[in-house]
DNA sequence: ACCTGAACACCGTTCAAGT
DNA sequence: ACCTGAACACCGTTCAAGT
């Protein structure tokens, strides 16, 4: 793309500026940043993209047509898991447009196709229409909040400083509950913590919509 | 404020920008404006605190010693729910700063006093501590999520404009799940999907701890 | 001790001009 | 048709100067 005389596809714009942001962080992202790598003027890149803002749409849509989908499997806890866990490597996979995609408060078509399959197998599980809505939502808003949580180091062991800042917030005794976790706190596991979350939005949702009475006689996914 | 002479108090400063986040928006807010609305020059903020950052963080905690935090009631289940939905109304109330808390990066001393809270919660609710620790982190960032998308307009009712756009990203039928549910994407109701979510979670955390072994880590339950 | 104001190195974006 | 470059209205922050 840089070494291209002349040429700025739309679709190169989108890639180096999916690299920059993954490379750099949102905080470190600019038009004119990107047109400097790619060797042009800042304004020639608002020749293909409108705004930084229309620019964003298509690295999102970009990032979330990237998002791995594994094919069903017939569980549908099974294909639940597999979902998040896809989602979650595509936030590893590129930290800062992940981010950025969490943040943005615009939707973008491409999130259908993961939605889509999220929705089809808890739909074929039995799930009401409501609760099969009110489920993606949960799904996908703990994954995502747990990836951001991961790129943002807070799923690592505490090092010693940091392990001592946090002992110094707590002295004078005003947090017992906290300081006695301490330990727990400091020695978090991602994979460990990443399933245990699933298991409990899977075993909660199979619980609850017990009680709801959808029109279309509901059955209670086992 | 804004007509004292002379005087720009640390507090006072913080109290601004907590009400410019507020009205603005963390992209609408700027140290600049800031300034302008004190009647003071940008430099003189800097005076009472060393950079943006630094008051992002006084803001944060400002923000987060205003949480309500509901006395217990000695049913653990009530007062989680009752903590959450206080970290909701804090969220409904300060829009801006809530937003920008979420996605700050740093963490702030003044989040341990609702830790402190649901750890407390929790524990004597004899859930070992590796689950205390999990089970806070999901419901903070459940909490955090929906309230999020509250403020960003998800869960109201889709008007024309924006319905008409939905259905056009499904043109082709590719997506069946989605198309089928479109009612439902269209109609949420903030209460009863937090109250829903709310649901699984308890309902979740009060299946899988029990397998759990506690000493040596998590051991998926079947 | 506290505030000011010029200055620096950035932003996103508009617009007229070049090829 | 595509790219350039000056310009505009912003940023956060440094630093020397004022009171």
């Amino acid at each position: 793309m840089s070494g291209m005389r002349g040429t700025l596809s739309r679709q190169g714009i989108v890639e180096a500026a999916m690299g920059l942001l993954d490379r750099e962080g949102e905080a470190g992202f600019s038009m004119r940043k990107l047109a400097r790598e790619l060797g042009v003027d800042p304004m020639a890149l608002y020749h293909r993209h409108a705004s930084r803002r229309a620019l964003m749409q298509e690295v999102m849509k970009a990032l979330m047509l990237s998002c791995p989908l594994p094919d069903p499997s017939g569980d549908w806890r099974a294909d639940v898991r597999g979902l998040c866990q896809g989602l979650r490597e595509l936030a590893h996979r590129h930290p800062g447009s992940f981010r950025a995609y969490v943040v943005f408060e615009d939707w973008v078509p491409a999130e259908h196709l993961l939605h889509e399959e999220l929705y089809a197998t808890l739909l074929a599980a039995g799930f009401p229409a409501r609760d099969a809505v009110r489920a993606v939502r949960l799904l996908l808003s703990y994954t995502e909040s747990f990836a951001v949580d991961e790129l943002t180091g807070w799923l690592e062991p505490l090092g010693p400083r940091e392990l001592h800042a946090l002992e110094a917030s707590l002295a004078g005794g005003a947090f017992p509950a906290i300081a006695g976790l301490i330990e727990t706190i400091a020695s978090p596991d991602a994979e460990a913590d990443f399933a245990f979350g699933l298991d409990v939005l899977l075993a909660g949702l199979g619980q609850v919509p017990r009680d709801a009475v959808p029109a279309t006689g509901y059955q209670q996914p086992k």
